[in-house]
DNA sequence: TTGGTCCATCTTTTT
DNA sequence: GATGGACCAA
């Protein structure tokens, strides 16, 4: 095997690439620009120090945010150097590197609140904690939401902000305060550590521990950072602290792909880095390899509007490109047609299914994408970690092997104890918490003692009648603490399932059943993957794993994602939907003119993705909850030149708002739309049902290894490809495009005036073929909006 | 104790 | 339009 020498693959590099990969030890700041090629540079000065400057990889650490991106850097290495020669390389998150230092370091007694078998709560996990916490303290947990609560706690831990730190300056922060203090202790407790104290304990310990913190700085005489701007103040002293003996460190980001302030991100720590570093040599990337001048010039014309920034100009030399298409629907439901539509087809035009991105704004916006899809029978794969970890059935799963790898997560064994029903209600539940507060035991313990001296032990007695379904219950869970050093994963977790019977109880037949089971066989699968590393890993991934990490890389299908989950990613087409007010700039973010900028830095980020062709969609009336509701266009469409746009659809109901001037009064016309909402939900006589729904929807979540990754040590490697999470004829991995259905000819179009028998007059919001039918949205002054079909319908047509 | 139904509440974004 | 909580009947 030959393998590129230095000097062949600097020779690839632009001036400024190559500067920065060459740069001389000390410290570097690199402002990259997207599609500079940062993971290019990131890569290729690892493969430079160890080949050029003969650093041991050894004595190397470089930080990413999600494992996907660690992933991609680690197999580009495997390229460059071939696998052995990155050995000892430390190369993952964040988080995860926390939790490799505090797993090592818990074992020396004392030194952590926490021991080596520690558990990593999830978001959820976490809140619960706080509800806990809060009515423990008396404190009502319907008018102090335990997630704004948790912000503040986390907030205040990302702000190395302890308990009593924390400025009291109204009731409010009294009880935060309160929550926070007991949510610590319930933490500690349950041997459990949050997201946040993974890197809290770290810089702690570096703190109180001079020679701990020696011990990592010495080793790391380089340490590579990859998205700065996103790095809170708990991450900068982090790197701080860990860079502490060699003061190498080099850095890359961009502040204007800054986009997770709410999570105590600082882009300005890109400006502290410059002034803690007064030597530090600074690097511009501004040539851009992804995208066309069109978008580019479009990307720009909306960040220039930030204050506070450093000015770049990206250019291309890909040429001008098509011009970004501007798309208007009438509603959200056209929205989405159109967006299915398009892609359609260009497949048929010969385009590749992975050639496309569909980004939105929330999490809830991908519903009527993904109901889109499945009517045309498009295969899609959408990002998004909580669709699969979020179901009941593999949260209650992973809540069984918490609980034996750590029998004092209480959270785990609330979960469990009655899944699936055992006779064990809240009183029994209550009596064995307040046995073990008495005997200083955490419930987990108690459980064991009962399993061993059953009626014999004190326990028994107190639980009164719940004492034989609890023993039973104990018995079990003693059985498998036994089994796990025994067993191996796989083996345990079937045991687990066969033992509580679990199977029948959430497979009852029904199609979700299935679905509920197939989602604990593929749990069970990927339990497979950690036969041989564990139990410890295994919940350890889980964890840790993000949304990006879900997106399966074989599938070739067009990708639906949150504009957050986009980052460091690229597509050749984009589609960026509901460019609504209020929804892109979120409603949140309104008042507060940061929030904005990062509303703004987030659209600039979805631009940004696409390599070819933008699509920007958005739509006259839109349904949140349940509620239709008319949309002002985002105001960020404004700042983007006309002459690199071309317009479509926008001719009716409610106006383009703001994109042409609408000197129409017709509003009165449809003012029905903003409060009856009740008449849409209601009323379904002649709904279309949405037949297909359950019948051909696989919604399996497959899991494959991926590549053969040589494992340097393990780091950022332990992933997993997820494929498809819902997709129908999951087979179509060359998108091939179903035939075009015949077309029945369409007798009504949007905005026409109809009269129904028995509704009166209405307006046709949208009218498109579903089903080889022609379906209408109409919307009746009488009832408020109806689904129609067509040809069933006795409408007739006022006027044109 | 269980499991059903009804109601309210909600939505940013995620390691 | 989903989810979780409260309430109620067996």
């Amino acid at each position: 095997m030959v393998y590129f020498r230095a000097m062949d693959y600097l020779n690839l590099l632009n001036p400024q690439q190559r500067q920065a990969v060459t740069a001389a030890p000390g410290q570097t700041l690199v402002l990259a620009g997207p599609g500079s090629g940062k993971t290019r540079v990131l890569t290729q000065r690892i493969a430079y120090l160890i080949q050029s400057m003969g650093v041991r990889p050894y004595n190397i650490l470089a930080v990413t945010f999600t494992n996907k991106a660690a992933r991609e850097m680690g197999e580009r290495l495997d390229q460059l150097l071939g696998g052995a020669r990155a050995r000892g390389l430390w190369l993952g998150t964040f988080h995860a590197m926390c939790a490799r230092i505090l797993r090592t370091e818990a074992n020396n007694p004392g030194l952590l609140p926490f021991q080596s078998n520690f558990v990593i709560f999830d978001a959820d996990d976490q809140q619960n904690l706080v509800k806990r916490a809060l009515r423990e303290n008396n404190i009502d947990d319907k008018i102090n939401k335990p997630s704004a609560i948790h912000a503040r706690i986390s907030e205040a831990k990302n702000n190395l902000v302890s308990p009593d730190d924390l400025p009291v300056r109204s009731y409010r922060d009294e009880i935060v305060v309160k929550a926070f203090k007991r949510y610590n202790e319930l933490l500690q407790q349950n041997n459990a550590v949050d997201f946040d104290d993974l890197l809290l304990w770290v810089v702690r310990l570096f703190e109180e521990h001079p020679e701990i913190t020696e011990k990592y700085a010495r080793r790391f005489e380089y340490v590579l950072v990859d998205e700065f701007q996103d790095t809170n103040m708990v991450q900068y002293s982090l790197l701080k602290l860990i860079s502490s003996y060699h003061h190498n460190i080099f850095v890359v980001g961009d502040e204007d792909q800054s986009i997770y302030r709410w999570r105590g991100a600082d882009y300005r720590n890109m400006l502290r880095f410059e002034q803690d570093n007064p030597g530090c040599e600074k690097i511009l990337l501004e040539q851009n390899y992804r995208s066309t001048q069109t978008v580019l010039d479009a990307a720009r014309s909306v960040i220039d509007q930030n204050a506070n920034r450093t000015p770049k100009s990206l250019f291309s030399d890909r040429g001008r490109g098509e011009k970004i298409s501007l798309h208007e629907a009438v509603d959200d439901h056209a929205e989405a047609a159109y967006v299915v539509d398009t892609i359609q087809g260009l497949l048929r035009k010969g385009a590749l299914g992975g050639d496309f991105a569909v980004m939105y704004r929330t999490n809830a916006q991908s519903r009527l994408l993904e109901e889109a899809f499945l009517r045309a029978g498009l295969a899609y794969r959408l990002v998004g970690a909580q669709r699969f970890y979020g179901r009941r059935e593999v949260k209650d799963m992973i809540a069984f092997l918490r609980l034996v790898h750590n029998p004092d997560d209480e959270i785990s064994l609330q979960r469990i104890i009655a899944v699936p029903p055992r006779s064990i209600g809240e009183k029994t539940v209550n009596a064995l918490q307040f046995a073990a507060q008495k005997a200083g035991h955490s419930m987990g313990a108690m459980l064991l003692e009962l399993a061993e001296k059953a009626d014999e032990s004190p326990v028994w007695k107190e639980l009164g009648r719940g004492a034989g379904p609890i023993f039973d219950f104990a018995v079990l869970f003693s059985g498998w603490l036994k089994a796990k050093g025994e067993l191996d994963l796989p083996a345990l977790f079937d045991r687990i399932v066969t033992e509580t019977d679990y199977k029948p109880y959430i497979d009852d037949g029904t199609d979700e059943g299935k679905d509920r089971w197939d989602n604990v066989e593929e749990l069970r699968r990927l339990a497979f993957e950690y036969q041989n590393k564990g139990l410890v890993d295994f919940l350890e991934n889980l964890a840790l794993v993000s949304d990006q990490d879900t997106l399966p890389e074989q599938v070739n299908s067009p990708t639906l994602l949150t504009l957050h989950a986009a980052k460091g990613l690229e597509f050749p087409q984009v589609f960026i939907v509901g460019l609504d007010d209020g929804i892109l700039p979120h409603s949140r973010s309104r008042d507060d003119p940061e929030e904005m900028a990062e509303e703004r830095r987030l659209f600039y980020v979805g631009i940004t993705r696409a390599k070819d062709h933008l699509y920007l969609v958005r739509a006259g009336l839109r349904s949140t909850y349940g509620n239709p509701e008319y949309q002002v266009a985002s105001q960020f469409l404004d700042d983007i030149p006309e002459d690199l746009l071309v317009r479509s659809g926008g001719e009716v109901v409610g106006g383009p708002a703001r994109l042409k001037s609408w000197d129409d009064t017709g509003e009165d016309d449809y003012s029905y739309g903003r409060r009856s909402s009740s008449h849409y939900s209601n009323s379904r006589s002649n709904d279309v049902s949405r037949s297909n729904s359950s019948s051909n929807d696989v919604s399996r979540s497959s899991v494959s290894r991926s590549s053969g990754s040589r494992s340097s040590n393990g780091w950022g490697k332990t992933s997993y490809d997820w494929s498809q999470p819902r997709t129908v004829h999951a087979a179509s991995g060359r998108s091939t495009p179903p035939p075009p259905a015949p077309e029945p000819e369409q007798k009504f179009h949007d905005g026409q005036r109809v009269r129904h028998p028995s509704w009166g007059e209405g307006l046709v919001l949208s009218s498109r073929i579903l089903d080889g039918e022609e379906t209408l949205d109409v919307a009746f002054e009488s009832v408020g909006i109806k689904r129609l079909i067509a040809s069933l319908a006795k409408l007739e047509a006022i006027g044109n």
